[in-house]
DNA sequence: AATTGTCTTGAATACGTATTCTCGGCTGGT
DNA sequence: ACCAGCCGAGAATACGTATTCAAGACAATT
């Protein structure tokens, strides 16, 4: 019964009103009588009529859209977040648009371009970093910026990570408890602050009980980088005994490499962490120790963060730190009498 | 140097110039002398103006976005398939609008309904059915519907899908070649035509040659109902010799199940066929052989054909099947001679 | 009964842009 | 030199809604 486009003064004139009276009827918080709301409902269900909501963000500033640029979707742990992202923010009314970027900060400023051209009201940067001179255009523009699973040198700049200093430093007392003598870490990647702080507090750790790496590789959170940097380890006379791996992304390449090519069984020849949690880290043929991101709560924060900040009950920004366990399976040795 | 919100307005009255003309500067297609186009784009440039996408999308009828729905982001292949078209789009000019569904129709419906209140050009339906009012809604709105990796029986939907009937009978002849007597088939969601025609193109594989299966369950392109088949399989007194499994997420349990429960090695004691070929198909854990479903090229032909439906130069709906190779890895035995 | 106040509703306007229409000036052809 | 035709730019309008403003109806208070 609906015809292609129908608007509120079709409505209107339908319901023998006016087109404002139509608009209050599906603005929420306005009052309208029973008998005139009645009659434009009817009219409006009649007609199939539904509002613009382009024509309703236009007017009032709001668009009810998050812009979401994420760049590492290979990576479970951040399809995760997005299936919880986009759940919690229709909740809370709002839509996402989303855009895949590469890590270079030129393609994710003009990603972010296209995202203020369509009036978003705030944006999401899941594994990208943010260069200065974009968040003094956000700030400028009035947009709300969080960063996920990111930090920023600027601490004006609103983010959700897990601790990943504690998390480091979680990795290293279990290992050390384990009695490993020659530990490796290959690394998130360095340029971005959720990996140098992984890094940082591993070895921190490692140093509050007079230890150090035998060697640190930048893995640059990728599958191919930490594979190779996993033959070469092996190929040095290095011979390490445990191996931290700065996400379970790239775990997962590590064992596989170990398994695959070294004939070495992790958590018997071998003892491998890594840091995210994901599925798969529970699935038989990986069984990986790793530190969890509570990818629940850090989504919540993120999203009450940043809705805070739109809707103006939380204005300031903040680095939120979200503290994760470590959960031991089989791809480490476990330390005798290990309960925590 | 830019304020909060700078419009047309302001940088025609900046460079001296009527609105309408700050417009034309910004419209493709359209003359403006190149005296006033530079005083307009050098005003544009120093006051920070950028077009509200809103404002031209209420006037133009385009908005210039994609709906994009899908169900199963655990699942690979979909955000594989989310990455190329996230940047085919935009190549294209088109952004997208993400909804994560539950694979019920009410939900689907009422996400459908967000969607075009936002004015979406086209919609997007990635492992998710649609129901025949939502069609017959879009069909009345004029907002092209594209399936992707889902078939529909009405066929003035389009749809792009892989040959999946005939990537089951691939897979019939592979088994029945590499000598299994005892053939299980885990399907996918016989609610969902892909999972059937993977079904029934691999079940009438069987039959050309005299063959059927011993035994055929519905693993609701789950993990979890999977790896249950597999163990209700292997309790069974059927004892299968190769098990074809209705897609690689699934084939993943069923290998999980097979080596760590059942100890039972893959392409030795029993034979696991997927279909996918995602990523992880080609981990040396894994190793699987699967049907590749040429995710670019089905990316494409989604393209392709809705914003040709869009922009009008191919109106009539398609129903696109992509064929894919049998990609031969490690998980099951290979025939002697094979080479196809 | 008169007045104050509240509550509803319609008229008018605004949001920021694209497009139609019109007009003035300019070019080119004979 | 004159006219047809064309091109470029401004004035006006449209897109579909929310909001301000004013006016009217009605209840409540004195």
């Amino acid at each position: 019964m609906a015809s292609s486009k129908v608007t509120a003064h079709d409505v209107a004139q339908a319901a023998g009103v006016s087109q404002p009276t139509v608009s209050r009827v599906f603005t929420p918080g306005v009052t309208v009588s029973a008998a005139l709301e009645k009659r434009v409902r009817e009219a409006a269900k009649a007609l199939g009529y539904r509002p613009n909501t382009l024509a309703r963000s236009l007017i009032t500033g709001q668009s009810m859209t998050i812009g979401l640029i994420v760049a590492y979707l290979d990576n479970p742990f951040y399809t995760e977040a997005l299936e919880k992202l986009s759940h919690t923010l229709r909740e809370r009314g709002y839509n996402i648009m989303i855009f895949m970027a590469a890590n270079h900060a030129s393609d994710v400023d003009q990603v972010v371009h296209d995202l203020l051209d369509h009036q978003v009201d705030g944006i999401i940067l899941a594994s990208v970093a943010a260069s200065s001179a974009l968040t003094d255009r956000l700030r400028d523009e009035g947009v709300p910026l969080i960063l996920f699973n990111r930090g920023h040198s600027d601490r004006s700049i609103s983010a959700v990570t897990s601790a990943n200093f504690e998390g480091g430093q979680k990795v290293a007392e279990f290992l050390l408890s384990g009695g490993h003598q020659r530990i490796a870490h290959i690394s998130g990647w360095q340029g971005a602050l959720t990996g140098a702080d992984r890094c940082a507090g591993f070895l921190a750790g490692l140093e509050t009980q007079g230890a150090e790496a035998v060697s640190v590789t930048d893995g640059l959170f990728s599958r191919e980088t930490a594979a190779a940097a996993t033959r070469a380890l092996f190929a040095s006379s290095l011979n390490p005994d445990a191996i931290f791996v700065g996400n379970d992304h790239m775990a997962f390449a590590v064992i596989d490499v170990l398994r695959g090519e070294l004939r070495l069984e992790p958590g018997r020849d071998v003892s491998v962490v890594g840091y995210d949690d994901v599925a798969m880290a529970s699935w038989p043929s990986y069984n990986l120790t790793t530190v969890r991101q509570p990818a629940n709560r850090m989504v919540q924060a993120v999203v009450t963060q940043l809705l805070g900040q739109i809707e103006g009950s939380e204005p300031d920004a903040k680095h939120i730190e979200i503290d994760g366990p470590l959960i031991v399976r089989g791809s480490a040795r476990i330390p005798q009498g290990w309960t925590r």
